[in-house]
RNA sequence: GGGUCGGUGCCCGAGUGGUUAAUGGGGGCGGACUGUAAAUCCGCUGGCUCUGCCUACGUUGGUUCAAAUCCAACCCGGCCCA
């Protein structure tokens, strides 16, 4: 719409799906780069919320590019609000899923709420963090349950007033439940409302999620005006699809790249990623001109698996990982950084398939059975035919590097 | 609460007394091809230091030489009625 008048700074308008709303420029209620204006004219940083369910305890990219997005709030001086989710986590968030979700306990969303900060980079300095926990006053971390926990009745029977059992039912993942004759509980209809109303109780001025979240987010500028407050705007990023190049990425998919993949693991990963997403991964997960960028879909892959590898790891250690994905793949292993397996617990002497699965590269014997039979596996590159070849000792094992199809290499140490 | 239908392996979904670890599809893994891609083709896809043994069809009991398949109770869900 509002091309005009004050345009969004790049940083921000990098890789948006969509912002709303988005009306008349020169009013800071209806376009984000009024408030912005209007922010910075009062020397005032916007607040900036993001909430994250603590449901599971490994970020993958996939979560990153809205950490980057707020990164790059932080760095333009603005304030992260960090919405750790660990009461509503305990309804569960039903958007995206076909079944009602498993409720969790306090335990273990404390637990993963931690594991959640520290890959973030609670421990790091900013330069190597996901998130600036450094620079004063550019990070607030917030625990819903700081004000969720002891809403009484009444105010829940007000907030559960503010939204309609039609607007629920409009909603994509409600309606397909419901008309799939998959059971919706109560409970779930409280989530969107409950997550608006984070919004109020922090004062959000922008919201930050998944286009799939446009409804939560929408949800909760209807409650910062139904509760009197200024409005937030939701800015949404688009959903990273995984590694295959057309789902989602996801853990429950197995197409993840995961936020603490060693160099080599994440570099191979992202090496292959399918065509149709190599412009996706660029613009969301890297700060590279795309405009400068080989035409070769092999090389922008490789460009892309390094920029990204380099901003979890370095830039050496990306190169690194990058000769040794190439000298690897070419048979050899030149001492390549491969990540490791101890032998410390498998029992001499030991037969092919029951190494392969004591030492994790292969999730069961039957299973390493049918890899060795399928001629899957090699080690120091010679192929292993017979699943009950027998190894005797450690010793002869140590050092070797262990390989199950292209992608998984594990070097065997004793320690 | 009443009626009715249903709960099968990662998912969907066949099977309604006996070579059944259970047809088929999806997904996943591996192999060939390739750009370590896509598409395509082929193989595998419960566990166990495995030429055998163990565990599996909502749960628990029962009938039978033999059950995912029959019976009972219970648990959970859909739909209709209240």
């Amino acid at each position: 719409m509002s091309e005009s008048t004050p345009s969004l700074p790049q940083w921000l308008a990098r890789g948006m799906a969509d912002l709303f709303p988005d009306g008349s420029a020169d009013d800071a209620d209806q376009a984000l780069a009024a408030r912005l204006a209007e922010a910075e004219r009062v020397g005032r940083p916007l607040r900036v919320k993001l909430g994250i369910d603590p449901t599971g305890s490994d970020i993958h990219l996939g979560h990153s590019i809205l950490f980057r997005k707020l990164r790059a709030f932080q760095d333009a001086g603005h304030t992260a609000v960090l919405i750790i989710g660990d009461f509503t986590a305990r309804i569960g968030d039903p958007t995206g899923k076909s079944a009602t979700r498993v409720q969790l306990t306090k335990d273990d969303v404390a637990a993963n709420a931690s594991t959640y900060l520290r890959q973030l980079g609670q421990d790091q300095p900013k330069q190597t963090a996901l998130l600036d926990f450094e620079t004063p006053g550019r990070l607030e971390v917030r625990y819903n349950s700081e004000w969720l926990e002891g809403m009484d009745l009444p105010a829940v029977i007000g907030l559960l007033g503010t939204g309609t059992v039609g607007q629920m039912l409009a909603k994509d993942d409600f309606s397909k439940r419901y008309a799939s004759g998959t059971p919706i509980a109560l409970h779930e209809f409280l989530y969107p409302l409950l997550q608006g109303y984070d919004s109020v109780a922090v004062n959000a001025d922008v919201e930050l999620g998944g286009t799939d979240q446009k409804f939560n987010v929408a949800m909760g500028r209807d409650l910062q005006r139904h509760f009197g407050t200024a409005t937030q705007f939701g800015l949404l990023l688009p959903i990273l699809v995984g590694l295959d190049g057309v789902q989602k990425m996801s853990k429950s998919l197995g197409n993840t790249v995961g936020l603490e993949d060693d160099p080599l693991s994440m570099y191979s990963k992202l090496e292959k990623v399918g065509d149709g997403a190599i412009n996706d991964y660029l613009t969301l997960l890297t700060d590279l001109d795309l405009k400068s960028l080989p035409d070769n879909p092999r090389d922008k892959q490789k460009a892309m698996a390094l920029a990204v590898t380099a901003s979890r790891h370095g830039m050496a250690a990306a190169q690194k990982a990058q000769a040794d994905a190439a000298t690897l793949v070419g048979g050899g292993d030149a001492g390549a950084d491969v990540p490791e397996a101890s032998l410390a617990t498998v029992n001499f002497p030991a037969k092919a398939f029951y190494l392969l699965s004591a030492v994790g590269v292969c999730a069961s014997s039957s299973d390493a059975r049918r890899q060795i039979k399928g001629g899957a596996v090699r080690l120091d590159g010679e192929k292993i035919t017979d699943a009950n070849q027998e190894f005797a000792c450690a010793a002869d094992l140590a050092g070797k590097v262990i390989q199950l199809g292209k992608k998984t290499f594990r070097r065997l140490t004793t320690s």
